[in-house]
DNA sequence: CGCCATCTTGAGGTCTATCAATTTCAGTGG
DNA sequence: CCACTGAAATTGATAGACCTCAAGATGGCG
């Protein structure tokens, strides 16, 4: 893991990549950083310049409202370019935050006009990346817009448990409060809901973890359905 | 209009293109069709094998849940190019569907990747776009899952006006179902909600069409916020 | 042991969905 | 010209989901 590049192993998932397309990639990973939780990468409002590779930890962009409320719109996990969807914009439009202890690496945005220059293959891979993020963003509209609580929650974490490799236990290192505002849903009411699963037997949690008991009840109360993931072969183990 | 591919218009928004950019796009806007109100261009499950470009009217992707719930995922204009999101994907996921009387463009997918091959420019302008809907999918989601109903409709409203072009005054060619199926709310709560806007004395219905009477305030009830939809001087008309 | 953040649980209130009845309006045919 | 029709919009009443406030429980950590 220390060895291959994060970002390599990533757009792997999606392309095949030339060796000269793999030199370029790590050129993104040579600044490697540490933060710890709940660092601000970047604030919004700042100058736009850099994107960060993400190695290791969970980091999230997150929108503040004047009024206190807060949504999450954004959840990043190793392997990921974050804030590349800001390409177009002048300045940040959310805070980029570390949720857990994190390590980053910062690089000019011009490095991805270079990275377009030298290789169609990159470009594609880089579409492609874009494209499974816009699946995720769409799959989080349908789940705050039309679904309950449990089921809502039932899906974040299917998603989380195919993101995360597939294994049926994870480490899930967010509090209720931030899953709220990931979900769209008050703290309290998360605290309610993943009570109710782990009474119905769906779920089962340690210190700091999750172990989904039934995935197979759970997608199928929720809806989930792994394709929108671009994962290859999507059965879950453990 | 008829003359300069829409494609072309939309792009230079994001772009400065060569004469041989443009060349290229041009290309993708060869075979015009028609479709009336209602059709289904693109089923889902159906294989992945064909995008489209909108050159009149509006368009939509939809989801379809077993119990007759239903989602928008996605609203087209003319300009955009459509599915595009599912490039990685095999096969289609949603529905794509005319939602008023359309005349697009089918093309194949290789074509996309031929634009990449051929012009790095045309690799950025086609990551801006995507980026761009990205930053509109992630407002939908702070929309959806963080503002109560009359806000949700301000900034849905506003967000119409601006990437309609910007005048005041606006065709809405969508019933009060689709809209609440856009929103993640039921029709009859767009009725009300739409009822206390007019009330309020912030906007007008007359004929299939709106206008805001109080744009500030409006974007003051529900913190819209435009620079998400990186237009070009984005000052309202009419 | 005490402190602080986090989680849990209860009670009451608000927002939105659902069901159902009524109205509006464009289209159609007598 | 008018009655009929069907889709869409409006309005009222009721129910359910979720939020907010607040009080206690839990657990890591100095």
């Amino acid at each position: 893991m220390a060895e291959t590049s994060c970002i390599v192993q990533h757009f792997s998932l999606f392309s095949d990549l030339a060796d000269s397309d793999v030199e370029l990639l790590v050129q993104l990973e040579l600044d490697a950083r540490e933060y710890p939780a709940g660092t601000v990468l970047c604030a919004a409002g700042s100058p736009a310049t850099h994107f960060f590779t993400l190695m290791q930890g969970w980091a999230g962009i997150i929108r503040h409202f004047p009024d206190g409320r807060r949504q999450v719109l954004d959840l990043y996990l190793p392997g990921q370019i974050m804030r590349l969807r800001e390409f177009g914009a002048q300045q940040a439009r959310s805070d980029l935050v570390a949720l857990t202890d994190v390590v980053a690496c910062p690089f000019p945005r011009e490095r991805v006009d270079e990275l377009l220059a030298a290789s169609a293959t990159l470009a594609r891979a880089l579409i492609l990346t874009l494209t499974a993020e816009q699946a995720l963003l769409t799959e989080r509209i349908v789940n705050v817009a039309r679904r309950p609580a449990v089921e809502r929650l039932g899906h974040f974490l299917l998603e989380l448990c195919s993101r995360l490799g597939g294994g049926l236990r994870f480490d899930l290192p967010l509090n209720q409060e931030l899953i709220g505002d990931l979900l769209g849903l008050s703290s309290v009411h998360i605290s309610r809901t993943l009570s109710k699963l782990r009474k119905a037997g769906l779920i089962e949690q340690d210190d700091g973890g999750v172990r989904l008991l039934d995935p197979d009840g759970l997608s199928n109360l929720s809806g989930f359905n792994e394709q929108y993931l671009c994962r290859p072969g999507g059965s879950k183990t453990d």
